[in-house]
RNA sequence: GCGCAGGUGGCGGAGUGGUCAAUCGCAUCAGACUGUAAAUCUGACGCCUACGGGCUACGCAGGUUCGAAUCCUGCCCUGCGCA
């Protein structure tokens, strides 16, 4: 049960304010959602990650079904009590792991096409399948990647699972479409997305918002027919998902043939996209909220994002920076330490250092965020 | 002093006559990463290179051999044991 409210509308751009509210409370759109797969951000206390000002968490069907099991959650109360977050929770349905661990894990490839130049040199034909993973009509067989033990995922399982997992708001179990996938094959693809978007909401029973995902990769008719698809399903929002093209350009494109067929009242998430220099181009097309790891995920590697750009702390160099990560951020990491520190514990591997780089990167993308929010308010984007 | 073990690239440590510029790990350097198989992965890592190759190397100095990091002799050094 979700209530969504569009406060403003841009004049400049297709980019709206807004206020989703969730059972666990509001969230003020356009907004970034955190990625907490296996129920956490990885490296960080739950208070902690209140702490830099995220509003909303994404976690995953599949992880937390193979691990611990949604049984688990349900008997502990559902996502939030288990992992004693306060605010509102979504969880993504598995179809990313359609295509992680199956055709993204055979050709060594993430999502985003134009990441890995010259690496797509096969296509994804009609009828070919992945090397790990079985996509049949009905849904897939996934052979996990940790205990090798088969299971079969659905719409019917992943709502089921989703359902006792209890988040605020689910999604429909998709196939997330690979990069360099042929037109035939995203045709049967989609059509089967869309099969089994109906399927989802025939299977849900509880109150939770159930967002259908439109897809269609990169082909112009076959997102706006997937949009209109989905649009005409009784939906309480929609995720955007699948290939976004081979550049900013390529989002920009597919956002904007999709997004306009959405119906307004509704929200729009966007699936797993957002660089820093992404997110105000995807929510001038009118996202409200997306989620994605880079920030999380690029801390654990020892990458920090500043408002001079990325800073690698990997680098010697830094052993002798006594500045904070960011002069200009206020986040409890930059108040009080120093970039010689950090750099010490990256450089070292003391878990310190993931940790104090992932909270200042949430800190830094919900800021971030915050002041694009407050640009759409004052008329300037 | 005697006995035993050993000295290999920044470090640890393989190799014990040719296929060795020398397995592997660490460190270092560079690159990648967008609904997290991810505190991960890839590449470089003696010197020079017109990228064909060339040069110098396995404690030091000699020797044996077509050929030595690998065998022999002497020396130096380290660890352990016994005096």
């Amino acid at each position: 049960m979700i209530e969504f409210s569009i406060l403003k509308r841009s004049k400049k751009s297709k980019a709206r304010l807004g206020i989703l509210k969730t059972p666990h409370g509001e969230v003020e759109t356009p907004a970034f959602v955190g990625v907490a797969t296996n129920a956490t951000i990885k490296a960080l206390r739950s208070d902690e990650v209140v702490r830099t000002n995220t509003q909303l968490l994404i976690s995953n069907t599949y992880h937390l079904h193979i691990a611990p099991g949604e049984q688990v959650l349900e008997k502990a109360g559902g996502i939030n009590k288990f992992m004693d977050w306060p605010r509102p929770t979504m969880t993504d349905s598995g179809g990313f792991q359609v295509f992680s661990l199956g055709f993204g894990r055979d050709l060594g490839v993430g999502k985003v096409a134009k990441s890995f130049p010259g690496k797509i040199e096969r296509l994804v034909e009609k009828n070919t399948q992945p090397n790990h993973v079985k996509i049949t009509d009905d849904g897939v067989f996934f052979r996990s990647p940790l205990s090798g033990k088969e299971m079969f995922l659905g719409p019917k399982e992943s709502i089921g699972i989703q359902e006792k997992i209890g988040a605020d708001i689910i999604f429909a179990f998709d196939e997330c479409t690979p990069p360099g996938a042929t037109r035939p094959y995203i045709v049967t693809s989609s059509e089967r997305t869309h099969r089994w978007a109906a399927e989802c909401l025939r299977a849900r029973r509880s109150k939770q918002a159930l967002y259908g995902i439109v897809q269609g990769s990169h082909f112009k008719d076959l997102r706006q027919e997937s949009a209109r698809i989905i649009n005409a399903m009784d939906f309480d929002g929609f995720g955007i998902g699948g290939d976004l093209g081979e550049s900013k350009i390529g989002t920009r494109d597919v956002l904007g043939w999709t997004l306009p067929l959405l119906s307004e009242k509704k929200p729009r998430h966007l699936l797993g996209i957002g660089h820093i220099e992404d997110i105000e181009l995807i929510i001038k097309q009118g996202v409200d909220t997306f989620d994605c790891t880079v920030p999380t995920h690029y801390a654990r590697r020892g990458v920090a994002f500043t408002s001079e750009g990325r800073v690698d702390f990997m680098k010697s160099n830094l052993l002798d920076d006594k500045d904070p990560i960011d002069a200009k951020c206020d986040c409890l990491v930059c108040k009080n330490y120093r970039r010689n520190y950090i750099a010490h514990l990256v450089r070292a591997q003391e878990i310190t250092g993931g940790a104090l780089l992932t909270f200042h990167n949430l800190y830094f993308f919900n800021a971030y965020v915050a002041n694009v929010r407050e640009k759409i308010k004052k008329g300037k984007l």
